[in-house]
This record gives structure tokens, C-alpha cells and sequence, in this order.
DNA sequence: TGACATTAGTCACGATTGGCTACTAATTCG
DNA sequence: CGAATTAGTAGCCAATCGTGACTAATGTCA
């Protein structure tokens, strides 16, 4: 973790990673050193010409084996006055981690269930909740759902990681057909046995071009 | 504009407002007093204590008469080096000015349509980048055409607002039709004769509870 | 004053989409 | 072997959506 400099930074980047344990979604803490708070978002200062998404990029490494598959910038966030550094303003970011991904390990970091997470700083808590709210949002939008799953997955598991994502249950026939019809993956000729039940056949992301939905607007997801 | 104060401001404020000018959409820039640029997004160093929104309001209001409708932030900005500000970061705003608002007086702001941008320092051209992209991407979650409409407005121009941020023309009748189900305006009693043709009803920016849309996904809008 | 141009607003047909039930397929368990 | 379980598909029907053609209300101009 960061070493406190004797000036106070100019800014925080703050790091929210998010990956899928048992139906639910799950953000990476590190035990903060010191602070009142046990637990906080992975964050550093930036360092001498680093870019942001490059120091997001470090802090990242340092918590968890390899490269989150998406990242993206939620923004800088610094109304909420209380964070462990004692900059003026943190910029969050948002990364997903796929299911699988070998757990941290020693006790520094850990998973921790969305609806379970312990009291963080003011603007800390802003951040994840910014984030959660991102990625919920961008769902149709970005192919968050498939950054969650491993690079090769059965369409039950990515239509469970939809229906995580929505909080609501799809049918699988129609699912299916959507998923067909958007060229977003392909079959593989790998098939995964899951104690009893049929084999299911593994599919990887794999857009391909198809023409731009001639479709209109929605002008029914508006949300207030 | 911001006085240039002696030691390096921790982060700036830029605000990109935009509105849309026969047909296109334009930002608003303003005369820098100095640098190489002649003109660049209004922007300020945040005064003590201030938040990032009441800073990007007040700098709103010192170019342009009241409050644009609708605000958000972009995100930060840090990896383009040259800004006005010799600031690290900036914080980037976007905000919708209505049509038909009047165009700030005096020579120090004007309206540029997209097309025809003059040259800015490469961070502030990111910011103005992102602002437009972001506004064109959320158009169907935030209520952003109706942000640069009057409160009154026909729904031939709301249309036209539509087809200028989509870059696609659209059929009235499944336009209305949307608009219809959607719960989104309300008719006023008043109407407006726009020369020769059948005088149009106008329309209020109204929207109502509703179910939230049974429909499962859109698969097929992934970009990439 | 009446024909025409112009813009607003609606209707209804046909094609596409999407939800759903019901089916078939392939495996484990006993 | 048969029951249970999970994967995957077929096809019906209702809702949605693109579209062209229609009616309505105004101004223009001969």
C-alpha cells in the first residue's frame, strides 16, 4: 500500500474490482494499515508522469494475478470529504475480474459479497457504489457480463451472469435467440460435464461484424 | 475568467455546454486571455471548500444566463499534458443548454458548431470529445434531447432533436407511436403556428410512472 | 374563393421480435 | 433400465415496429 508522503498528494486513485462469487456480485478489499476503517479500496498515488490508467493498472497487479479484462474510469469523486489519503479528490475505477481468477492470497485482500461490505471512508463508499451503478448500466452497452465469466463459458452460466447482473430472471429459449442473433459468441468444440444433466458446449466471446441494428429508439428505458 | 495563482492548482474544472444551432450541435468556448489558444471551454480552479458541481455551476453561470437543465460529470483528465491550467488534472462537465436560451453577449463566448471547432490544448479537446460522446451515448437512459429543447416544444422538433443526436433520420409515426408508450410528455393547450402548415400541438417534458419494461435484453447494441 | 403546397397527426397492414410451453437430447444416479 | 437432471430447440401467439397511405389544418397564390 501507498507510502504517506509528508505533502498531501494531489490525488487518489481508487480501485474498484468486481468479480462474481456465488450469485453475487463481489469487490476486492485490502486491509488498510492504519485508519479507523479495517478494510478499504485498493488506491495509491499516482507517481511521477504516470497516467491515471496506467496507476490503476499498478494498483491492479498488486492486488490480484493478472490483468483485469475491462477497465474503465467512473470519474473523480471529491465532495464526500473523508478518504485515507488526505487528497482532495480520488478518481475511481472500475475493473472485472472473471470468475475463477485465483483469489488473492495472504490475508491483505479479500472478496467481500456487495451486501455485505464493511464501512469504508465516505468518499470510498461513494466510489464503489458509482461503480456497481456503472456497470449495471453499461450492460447492453459494453460486454460487461462476458469480462466476469473466463475466456470460455456455457450459456447457462452466462445467462446466470445476466440475470445476476439485471436482478431478474430471462427465459433460456428467448435468451438464446437474442444471443444468436447478436453474433456475440461462438461455439467451441469443448464440452464441459457438470456432475448430472446433459453436457453443456462451451462458447467464447466473439463479436463479428453485422450490420448496425436498423432498430429505433428505446425511449422506454428513461429512468425518470 | 481564473486568475492565474503562483503555486500549480491541484485540478481544474472545464465544462463543456452544448446546444443545438441550426441543426447542429455546438459547444460554448470562451476567448482565453492569454496562451497560444484564442479560445478554450470555460473552466476554473475550484475555490476553497467548493464542490466539483458548484464549481462547474458557477462557472456556467458566469458564461451563459441561467442554469443549464441538465449537468454531469464526464470524468478526469490527466493524460493529455497541456491544459490552460498548468493543473495535472481536470474534471470535465457536461451541460445542455436549451434552444432558443439567449446567446451570451459580448465577444468573450460564442457558440461553435461541432463541425467547426477551432484548435484547443489536447486535454481540453479530450474533455470536449468524451462530453460529446457521452451525451450521444446516454440518450436513451437520461432524458438529453428534452435537456436541449424550451419547456415547450412540438413533437416535430423533439423528433428532429432525436435524428440530430442519432444521426438518422426517423418515421414520425413509430416516433409518436414510442412516445406514446413511453409516458414521456404530456400535451399542453397550446399550439404554434410555424408559418405555412398545419399549426402543431406543443408538449411538455412530463414523464410518468411506469411498469419498468418487461422486455429482456438488447443484446444486438453491443459496439464492439 | 378555391386549388395547391405544406406541415401535423393518425391508421392500419404486414413483417419481425419476443415470451412462453412443450418438446427432444444427453448425461448421472440408483 | 427408468427416473431425475440439465442442455438445447421448435413453434405458437401476442406484442412491437417499420412503413405507406391516409386525414386535418393552415398559408399561398391565382
Amino acid at each position: 500500500m501507498p507510502d504517506r508522503r509528508p505533502r498531501r498528494p494531489p490525488y487518489s486513485i481508487d480501485v474498484v474490482l468486481l468479480t462474481a462469487v456465488r450469485g453475487q456480485l463481489a469487490v476486492l478489499l485490502s486491509r488498510a494499515s492504519d485508519g479507523r476503517e479495517k478494510w478499504a479500496l485498493p488506491w495509491d498515488v499516482p507517481r511521477k508522469n504516470e497516467t491515471m490508467d496506467a496507476a490503476a493498472t499498478r494498483i491492479c497487479k498488486s492486488t490480484i494475478e493478472g490483468d483485469p479484462g475491462w477497465k474503465e474510469q467512473i470519474g473523480a469523486f471529491g465532495d464526500a470529504k473523508r478518504h485515507p489519503s488526505e487528497s482532495n479528490i480520488s478518481v475511481g475505477f472500475a475493473g472485472l475480474i472473471p470468475t475463477g481468477t485465483p483469489s488473492p492470497v495472504g490475508g491483505e485482500h479479500a472478496w467481500f459479497p456487495l451486501s455485505d461490505v464493511p464501512a469504508l471512508s465516505p468518499r470510498q463508499r461513494l466510489i464503489l457504489d458509482a461503480a456497481v451503478e456503472m456497470v449495471r448500466s453499461r450492460m447492453d452497452q459494453s460486454p460487461v457480463a462476458f469480462r466476469l465469466l473466463p475466456q470460455m463459458f456455457t450459456l447457462t452460466e452466462l445467462q446466470q451472469m445476466y440475470e445476476l447482473l439485471l436482478s431478474k430472471r430471462l427465459h433460456k429459449a428467448s435468451f438464446r435467440r437474442a444471443l444468436q442473433g447478436a453474433w456475440l459468441v461462438e461455439p467451441t468444440d469443448e464440452w464441459r460435464s457438470e456432475g448430472r444433466g446433459r453436457p453443456a458446449q462451451l462458447y467464447r466471446y466473439a463479436p463479428r461484424k453485422r450490420r448496425p441494428a436498423q432498430r429505433g429508439i428505446r425511449l422506454d428505458l428513461l429512468s425518470s
